[in-house]
DNA sequence: GCCAACGTTGGC
DNA sequence: GCCAACGTTGGC
């Protein structure tokens, strides 16, 4: 059950604070757009189906972490704007409907195998940062986003490139 | 549409 | 446990 599994069991973090998250996600499936439109402006964050990714989203996001939200697959690839964690790790229920695209014969309510996080929009960029203006900036070197063949949907993003992203985002050249 | 990179599966 | 085959991601 996922109301079985609350934040207060969790692990306590290494650190005050939040952490800092980019998740992908394809605008012809589920588009900042869509967000801003969906019911109190919040989505779950469903159907991740990788284990690295689960793991973060089971043991590591939590309630008020932040989150860019990340346009792939498309003709312009760019963080599009910010979102807020209003519910932390919990068991992605689509996995146990054999009608929904995402199940998952393996997992099961007694022991589920993949999780979701619901996150709420924060804030549309007035400016896209594009994949091609993070590649520019040596800033950036070390996002995982940019490293060669890096799929994860979910990744963690420090502070300070967060920070830097949001800034970009907000236009005039980040100033 | 191409293809590199990566994850998963399953035979052995 | 190895590894080839296959599927998926995602930039270009």
């Amino acid at each position: 059950m996922a109301d079985s599994h609350p934040t207060t069991i969790k692990r306590p973090r290494e650190s005050m604070g939040k952490n800092y998250w980019l998740m992908k996600s394809e605008p012809t499936t589920f588009s900042i757009d869509d967000l801003a439109a969906a019911p109190q402006q919040t989505t779950c964050w469903e159907g991740v189906r990788n284990y690295q990714a689960r793991n973060l989203l089971r043991d590591e996001i939590q309630e008020e972490d932040r989150v860019l939200y990340y346009h792939s697959a498309c003709p312009q690839p760019a963080c599009v704007g910010t979102a807020v964690v209003v519910r932390g790790g919990y068991p992605d229920h689509h996995a146990w409907d054999p009608q929904h695209h995402y199940y998952d014969a393996k997992s099961t309510p007694e022991k589920p195998i993949w999780y979701m996080v619901d996150i709420r929009l924060e804030q549309r960029f007035a400016e896209p940062v594009t994949l091609a203006t993070l590649r520019q900036r040596p800033e950036f070197e070390s996002l995982p986003l940019l490293r060669r063949g890096n799929r994860l949907s979910v990744q963690p993003v420090t502070k300070k490139a967060f920070d830097l992203i949001v800034k970009l985002g907000r236009g005039s050249g980040g100033k």
